[in-house]
DNA sequence: GTAGATGCAAAACCTTTGCTGTGAT
DNA sequence: ATCACAGCAAAGGTTTTGCATCTAC
């Protein structure tokens, strides 16, 4: 039996019933380090137990972002994206030729924001930025 | 005969054919001052000439978001809504009580932004940028 | 033992597409 | 007369769900 991942034990923490599954996806979750899509993480655990059904992932992330331990992301291709949420919050800067994706924070771009909120009355609660991209070397 | 709405006008500026339902279209997104995705506007143009189809409102959408006629935007609701393209550039913050969508423009976040695209060696093409807010009386 | 999770397949969405007939130029 | 467009229905991709079975607690 391997040791919980950082993931698992968040779900301990919360108090989620932790069958073999949802040890195998949080454990593919913990261990990535991009910006699966569900699919993704699907193939990846299916290397794992390849019983493992689709939906179960399905259920499983939603289950996960509702808690908070993953982010949802869209990064424009049809499915949703997921990472595990960090308390340093950052966004996203796509390579719109390669895909990668580079996270990046700017606590100036964040002032802002909320300031821009204020002035409409209102506050902000959250926010998605998206900066899209090309290598300079590429472009010319 | 009405005369032709701003829309229409462009898209013959592009020569593009003008059949009854993309005139109707055209209309229908020229006169709406909101953000409607594809079923909202197939309703509108529905009243106005009921044997529209939808799927001509995909196609013709989709042609005039590739003419830079339309915007196209992805609220995090499951789907894509559209709003007539202007020159001046703007956000959006959305009120995720009421569902209102405020435009706005700051250019400070503008140049921010190409600033930290530019520190990763690469050149800013797109961006999406929505901010989320609640009302700040009705936050207490 | 029981509430909740899983697997499977079906269905729900949003969107695109093949085909045939129609209409703009 | 062309050639692109429209309508319809079927199919595409992603995500959700009903239901019977199973499993962690």
């Amino acid at each position: 039996m391997t040791a919980p991942s950082r993931i698992e034990r968040l779900c301990i923490d919360r108090g989620m019933k932790m069958t073999g599954q949802r040890r195998t996806i949080a454990r593919v979750l913990s261990e990535s380090e991009d910006h699966p899509n569900v699919d993704d993480v699907y193939k990846r655990a299916s290397k794992i137990d390849s019983k493992i059904s689709i939906a179960t992932v399905y259920r499983t992330v939603r289950l996960l972002e509702e808690s908070n331990i993953l982010d949802k992301h869209d990064f424009g291709d049809g499915s949703a994206r997921y990472e595990e949420a960090t308390d340093s919050h950052h966004d996203h800067l796509i390579d719109i030729q390669s895909g990668e994706v580079i996270e990046f924070h700017n606590e100036e771009i964040e002032a802002l924001q909320r300031k821009i909120t204020e002035q409409y009355g209102m506050t902000l609660v959250g926010h998605r930025l998206e900066l899209f991209g090309v290598q300079k070397d590429k472009k010319k």
